[in-house]
DNA sequence: CTTGTGCCCTGCCAGC
DNA sequence: TGCTGGCAGGGCACAA
């Protein structure tokens, strides 16, 4: 259900087609993981594509990892370009402009796009702005700032990018792709906790914390479970659950864990269908045993003591 | 090489 | 009621 391109139309024209608070708002998701990026990825293309950049800021300098550090500077890398194409890799978004030039973002925890008009107010907690000629404007917003964004050249390597592992909704992902979980490359078993290894991005792309805890309650693993004493034919099913909870709530467009701020906004729908996620307490929808909370390596897994051995 | 720890940052909220 | 300390977490630097 691919949403009608509004390449070239005018703001009123996108306004009518997304509705009044999609214009003001849309494009928000708390913790955005592989499926929050990339329904952001595919609502920004939608809307942004094609359209001349008039001016773009620079706020929050310390999101900026490359060059140019001078707001002019800055400026002058997008002012009278396009953005041609956007693309997600991993949990990064990758703005194509038309000279050939990336953008590369990463919305870190807290981090938001929202489309809004030159003449509205700025939001809080804005790191960087883009003003197209139209009238749309593209709002970056980080509230905690964990986010990143960077320009690189044509063709020039994108070092955090390079380093991300396969892509979970690839066709050809599967129980074989998975096998650098359990074993390093000189051969050796990992020990860590598997939830810990779903969230290295460099074993395998766009996996955070929710969706790591909801793959493996899906696959009936505890999350603590070392990777040693797991077996290569646990892993196609474990493939097999990533892919279909990722799709699933890409359908939805996502999961909203707290938007506290814009009632009015459009949340992912994908949270009334968390079985462990943030339910600490509460009965598994499967069984009725209470979900259970655990920390490993600093982040919080939950999971149910039954159906996950 | 692998694994673990602490830091970045702000808003929320339990506890006083 | 109002303040405060602890907590949350993706990615990275650093230590062992």
């Amino acid at each position: 259900m691919a949403k009608p391109s509004l390449w070239g139309c005018r703001p009123e024209e996108a306004e009518a087609s997304f509705g009044a608070t999609l214009i003001s708002n849309f494009l928000t998701s708390a913790m955005p993981e592989l499926p929050e990026v990339e329904t952001i990825v595919r609502e920004l293309r939608a809307v942004i594509l094609q359209r001349t950049i008039r001016r773009a800021r620079l706020l929050r300098a310390d999101l900026w990892a490359t060059p140019p550090h001078s707001a002019a500077a800055f400026n002058r890398q997008f002012a009278g370009k396009r953005f041609t194409q956007i693309n997600r890799r991993g949990k990064y978004l990758i703005f194509v402009l038309n000279d050939g030039q990336r953008l590369v973002g990463h919305l870190g925890m807290t981090g938001k796009f929202l489309v809004s008009r030159a003449a509205d107010k700025a939001p809080d907690h804005l790191c960087s702005q883009y003003l197209f000629t139209d009238g749309l404007r593209l709002d970056h917003v980080d509230v905690r700032r964990f986010g990143s964004l960077g320009i690189y050249p044509p063709d020039a390597p994108i070092p955090a990018v390079k380093a991300l592992g396969p892509e979970p909704l690839e066709r050809n992902f599967n129980g074989a792709t998975l096998r650098p979980l359990l074993y390093s490359r000189n051969g050796s078993r990992r020990k860590r906790a598997i939830h810990t290894l779903l969230l290295d991005q460099k074993l395998i792309a766009g996996v955070g914390n929710i969706y790591a805890s909801e793959a493996l309650f899906r696959s009936g693993i505890r999350p603590q479970k070392s990777a040693q004493k797991l077996r290569l034919a646990d892993l196609p099913r474990l493939a097999t659950c990533i892919k279909e909870v990722l799709r699933q709530s890409l359908k939805l467009g996502g999961t909203t864990i707290s938007d506290y701020r814009r009632v009015d906004d459009k949340p992912g729908k994908f949270r009334a269908l968390l079985q462990v996620y943030d339910r600490k307490g509460e009965p598994c929808r499967q069984c009725g045993a209470l979900i259970r909370r655990v920390r490993l390596g600093g982040r919080s897994a939950f999971y149910c003591p039954k159906c996950q051995k």
